[in-house]
DNA sequence: TCAAAAGTGTTCACCGTACACCCATGG
DNA sequence: CCATGGGTGTACGGTGAACACTTTTGA
């Protein structure tokens, strides 16, 4: 069976939605937007848009965050595509979701205010439209997973940061909790911060620390862990 | 604004493409295709086809792989979407690229045979048409990473096995050695094995026990993990 | 009797975990 | 002077890794 084209084949929309997680010292946030067009106006949901004729998923995924974020160069990782027949019931749809963490101070909100833009906890999120529930859980077993070979620390923390401030960004992104000294031990262990000379008064009479990724070492072979 | 539908943006073809893993007692083998049509006719492929406008993308795999091999209820899991606008020159084509696990000497070879497949070694792969080499790298990534978590025997060996056999497999998964004290005293901590009396008595005088996956215990709570 | 594969245990180093007290400072 | 959060070390158990000799039996 020789066929010169694909010609008798169904085309279909082809979408990105990005689950974007941000961190606020207490706990993980998504940004969500209010739909402005049917089906499902005015519901909660990921941030998407569809994919262009010359564009890779990859960059339809930060083109959208773009939109809604002004940010650009964020990290941002695939994590399923979502392809169930009527999971779209204006037309079919198969959609690539995708991560994105972002320093939650930077992002344009003059930009996400006109999208009907919101940060959501985790723990208390609205009721989202179509499968946006299931890429949310997926979103964070991925993170969860990244987390555990890579420090996230650097997308998703200012610049300085305490070493009470990481535990609390580790503890969101397991939901779990650590103890302080072995937290501190095992970071340490791995040899990607560098200590600062400055201290953060604003948390504790005491003040502590401050730390920043150690960009010298970064990129070299050192190994990492986090397992919880 | 508000779109009643979304009729202005692009409809794509969407396809699956398989890597199909199979184990015959010494190394990992890939089920590869002499692709029937143009493009790239007469190269190797995965099996692929595409998605119908019926069918979630994990039916439209089983499909693909039944064609193949005549088997149904296979071991299949997504494992990344490719998108590049370039990456099927006949029409823009996104793919989400799956794996498959199969016992080798289960499938029907004249369905195969039909389709001008082959079984070749991991190791020694021809070249692949598109982004075919990627999936399969990615392909392998991921089952490594569902082998560290989750026995994969069950899929690639046949019922009854010997220890060798099992670690000659997850040598062939992580292409690394294993020392047999150390793997059968991890293995046999795992707890998902029965030993059985019988012993398989063609790969040597002295004769080794068979094993069998053990399915009173299988869906209990019992922790596997297999680090390398 | 010998060749070929199978089976089996111990030791050590490292890592993860549990756990409690003192420190610095602003109010 | 005291309340608040920050900082630090040790002891123990479990796990992964290294390592070598004996057993069986068909040829």
């Amino acid at each position: 069976m020789t066929q010169p084209n694909y010609s008798e084949e169904a085309r279909m929309l082809v979408a990105v939605d990005c689950t974007i997680f941000g961190f606020d010292e207490e706990e993980l946030k998504l940004l969500l937007v209010k739909r402005s067009f049917e089906p499902e106006k005015d519901k909660w949901s990921l941030m998407g848009g569809f994919l262009r004729d010359q564009e890779t998923s990859d960059e339809a995924a930060e083109r959208v965050l773009h939109d809604l974020t002004g940010l650009q160069q964020v990290f941002m990782e695939q994590v399923h595509t979502f392809t169930k027949p009527e999971r779209d019931p204006g037309e079919r749809t198969v959609s690539i979701a995708y991560y994105a963490l972002i320093n939650i101070k930077d992002h344009d909100t003059e930009l996400s205010e006109q999208h009907d833009a919101q940060w959501f906890s985790l723990k208390d999120l609205p009721p989202l439209i179509f499968d946006h529930s299931q890429m949310v859980h997926k979103a964070i077993l991925k993170l969860r997973q990244k987390t555990s070979t890579q420090p996230v620390g650097r997308e998703l923390l200012p610049q300085k940061f305490t070493m009470r401030q990481l535990q609390r960004l580790y503890e969101a992104i397991y939901d779990e909790e650590f103890d302080k000294r072995n937290f501190t031990k095992r970071i340490t262990l791995t040899n990607i911060l560098k200590k600062l000379d400055e201290k953060d008064m604003s948390s504790s009479r005491k003040g502590a620390y401050l730390y920043e990724f150690d960009l010298e070492k970064d990129g070299h072979a050192h190994s990492y862990s986090f397992n919880v």
